[in-house]
RNA sequence: GGAGGGGUACCAAAGCGGUCAAAUGGGGCGGGCUGUAAACCCGUUGACUUCGGUCUUCGAAGGUUCGAAUCCUUCCCCCUCCA
């Protein structure tokens, strides 16, 4: 089998292959481009994406040219896949400021500098805008047939359950298998790669390549993650976990893969990092901890760099074992009322870490909530600057939300 | 088009005139055990509160009643069967 392709199996990146035997001699043979698109309806990717990405490397590393397709166009008609409602439209302005964002995300994971294997950033909006409809119809549309389209598990679902289906929507998988003809022409693109729900997506575009161009293209899909708990795997104790720093910091990355489920720590570390599979496959009776603290810092390097890794590492050494004031800690800053104080619940709502003043007072009934490590039995208990220790205290709720509060 | 069944909190699902902020299960949150794990055990789960209470909620809008998630009317939505 060819290299590629073994070791995306290894990695546990494989789902499903178009036609896997000819791929493999064609990747043997020759350097390809590859393609993956991505959404860009959000302002930042999370870890949900973090297996595309993965898939973008690998091909990096092979030597393949992998091709980043942003969704601008796309995003602007919106995938059924998935969703039972249509999706809010976004507008031009929000569009164009997620695809700037997304793009930065990207080129930290990527090679940028090898001129063999440097990324292609294409937005498909540059060709469909300009589309017309008639030629498309008679170039394009002619290869679709209703019948097929109706079998597709997006669409059924959708007239299934009576939820409307906009014409709109119902041409999105027209418009991505036009995407990847687009791609196979202009870049040459002969691989697509995409989350297991982009199959029917994914074929659809090289049957088009087929019928169009007469030419042979290939799907490549990875499995749905999901965590050996049975949840969706993408949640830290605050929310959704972003690959933005704006959005999660580099210590809250390093610690939503420091408390992995214990199941799913190999499983990970051969997804999520470039560490030798054959030697994470001998890894035995290790101390996991020790491994999730690999994984966490490997991880959040690839994203984040070394540097902060490593101080993050440190922060929740301090925090978890030493049960001191780690510095990169969550930081709020606070002002004192008139009397020079503040309410324990006023403070926990500033942290926006709860939203519920009955929230807070939950917590404090339950020993939840922690001033400088000693639990708050009262909730009228007053914040004052005495409690401050070099301008701090650390506020916890629960085991493992830990914030710095700053007197300013 | 015809005949039935149904819309209850994050989800599933009971309740069918007052004792209902609404049983139960799941999920969430907190505590215990531990290893920042899993499993297990306990508590909690509308908002605000001067802890006395107060306010908002059972598809939507009206009505009956001292009193409605529960009864009536209209409307909206979903499901099943027949055509």
């Amino acid at each position: 089998m060819n290299k590629f392709l073994k070791e995306f199996k290894d990695r546990g990146y494989f789902y499903q292959c178009t036609s896997e035997d000819e791929l493999s001699k064609l990747l043997d043979k020759e350097k390809i481009h590859g393609y993956i698109g991505f959404d860009c309806t959000a302002e930042s990717l999370h870890v949900g994406s973090l297996l595309q990405i993965m898939c973008l490397r690998l091909m990096q590393k092979h030597g393949h040219r992998p091709i980043v397709l942003i969704g601008g166009g796309t995003t602007r008609i919106g995938d059924p896949s998935g969703k039972d409602k249509t999706r809010k439209i976004l507008t031009e302005d929000e569009i164009e400021k997620n695809i700037k964002n997304i793009e930065k995300i990207l080129k930290n994971y990527l090679d940028n500098d090898d001129p063999k294997t440097k990324p292609i950033f294409v937005n498909n909006y540059s060709w469909l805008k300009g589309l017309n409809y008639i030629s498309f119809l008679r170039d394009i549309g002619k290869h679709f047939t209703i019948n097929k389209m109706l079998t597709f598990e997006s669409v059924k679902t959708r007239l299934d359950r009576e939820q409307s289906l906009s014409y709109m929507e119902f041409n999105y998988m027209i418009l991505q298998a036009y995407d990847f003809l687009e791609l196979n022409k202009k870049k040459n693109c002969s691989l697509q790669i995409g989350g297991s729900d982009q199959w029917g997506n994914i074929v659809n575009g090289t049957e088009l390549i087929k019928r169009h161009s007469n030419k042979q293209a290939y799907g490549l899909t990875t499995p749905l993650i999901t965590l050996a708990s049975g949840a969706k795997m993408g949640k830290t104790e605050t929310g959704a976990v972003w690959l933005d720093k704006k959005l999660l910091s580099p210590y809250e990355y390093w610690q939503f893969w420091r408390n992995i489920d214990d199941r799913d720590v190999i499983k990970f570390l051969k997804m999520f990092t470039d560490l030798n599979t054959d030697e994470i496959n001998k890894i035995k009776d290790n101390d996991i901890n020790q491994l999730k603290i690999k994984l966490a810092n490997e991880t959040t390097s690839m994203l984040h760099g070394k540097d902060e890794a490593l101080s993050a590492e440190k922060t929740a050494k301090k925090t978890f074992e030493e049960n001191s004031l780690g510095e990169n800690l969550p930081t709020v800053e606070i002002k004192l009322n008139n009397e020079n104080s503040m309410n324990i619940i006023d403070l926990v709502i500033i942290t926006k870490i709860e939203n519920s003043k009955s929230e807070v007072r939950r917590l404090i009934k339950g020993k939840g909530l922690r001033i400088n490590n000693e639990i708050i039995h009262d909730e009228k208990f007053l914040i004052q600057k005495k409690l401050f220790i070099n301008n701090f205290i650390k506020l916890s709720i629960g085991k493992k939300k830990h914030v710095k509060i700053k007197l300013s």
